[in-house]
DNA sequence: ACTGGCTCCTGAGGGC
DNA sequence: TGCCCTCAGGAGCCAG
């Protein structure tokens, strides 16, 4: 999925064309997603133009005339815009039509979905009560990572890719930004100094901010908003890399289980 | 309060 | 060729 980068090159994809756009038609052809699109509640947003297209963390925020219509693209989610009357392709799974366009959701695994929710009550809607702040905002520093770690014995890894600590940063990432940062990523967070947190912080937002520079990263089927892929894959360092000689030293990338998720890191550079 | 483990689902790839 | 196992970009829920 669908990590920070690779929604954000969505959005910015998609917001030219739909800013403006009035939906005329929903069809949900496959409902049972983790988040299930309510056909009956959602067909009441056509007629209405799409005033912004946002980002909070993962999800995408699509404001309407009233409601905004929140999606999130799960493990395997996309969304892209074709022509009305294109073919579907398997696990296109809702198609929001805008007159002579059509947006697709498309989602193999079906981890992701629809909600829509009362514009106004956004910030107090439970899937945004409890998250953490923008990776890319002044509100992630490294005291604030610091602050947060204290008396934690977590890994620093599953630490940093818990949404209440900070939105956005998944395992692609989470693993890069600790390579460059030197730092274990089973080290336990709160025996991490203030020093290398100030570090880590600016990997998370240098790795980031360069992934949606490159329209993020395509490892087997992402594409942006127009179907095409994103080229930070090529800039990985580490993830999927295990075996490999490290980038900087050459000692082989090891690999470890952690929280379920497999991390890549390089015994020799990360302490 | 934290933490790790399990779960949802489909598809790809490796070993035998 | 085919079968079975493991793993994959997320994240909510649960028990200890």
């Amino acid at each position: 999925m669908p990590e920070l980068p690779e929604v954000e090159t969505t959005r910015r994809g998609l917001a030219p064309h739909l800013t403006g756009a009035t939906l005329s038609e929903i069809h949900v052809r496959q409902a049972r997603l983790r988040h299930p699109p309510d056909a009956t509640a959602l067909s009441t947003l056509c007629g209405q133009t799409v005033r912004a297209l946002e980002r909070r963390a993962k999800y995408l925020l699509m404001h309407f005339d009233t409601r905004t219509l929140i999606v999130h693209l799960g493990m395997s989610g996309s969304l892209r815009l074709l022509p009305e009357g294109e073919p579907l392709r398997p696990h296109d799974h809702v198609v929001l039509g805008f007159g002579p366009q059509q947006l697709v959701y498309h989602d193999p695994r079906r981890f992701g979905g629809f909600v829509l929710a009362h514009t106004e009550s956004l910030p107090d809607h439970a899937l945004f009560r409890h998250l953490g702040p923008e990776p890319l905002s002044d509100a992630l520093t490294g005291d604030y990572l610091y602050r947060l770690s204290r008396g934690r014995r977590q890994g620093v890894k599953p630490f940093i890719m818990d949404q209440r600590i900070v939105v956005g940063v998944g395992n692609i990432y989470a693993t890069e930004a600790l390579f460059s940062s030197g730092i274990r990523p089973d080290r336990p967070a709160g025996r991490i100094s203030r020093t290398r947190y100030d570090c880590l912080a600016q990997a998370i937002k240098a790795i980031l901010s360069a992934a949606i520079e490159q329209g993020g990263t395509t490892l087997r089927d992402f594409v942006n908003g127009h179907g095409k892929p994103g080229y930070f894959a090529q800039t990985l360092q580490v993830y999927g890399r295990e075996g490999t000689p490290c980038p900087a030293c050459q000692r082989p990338l090891r690999l470890l289980r952690l929280g379920g998720r497999s991390s890549v890191f390089c015994a020799s550079c990360q302490r």
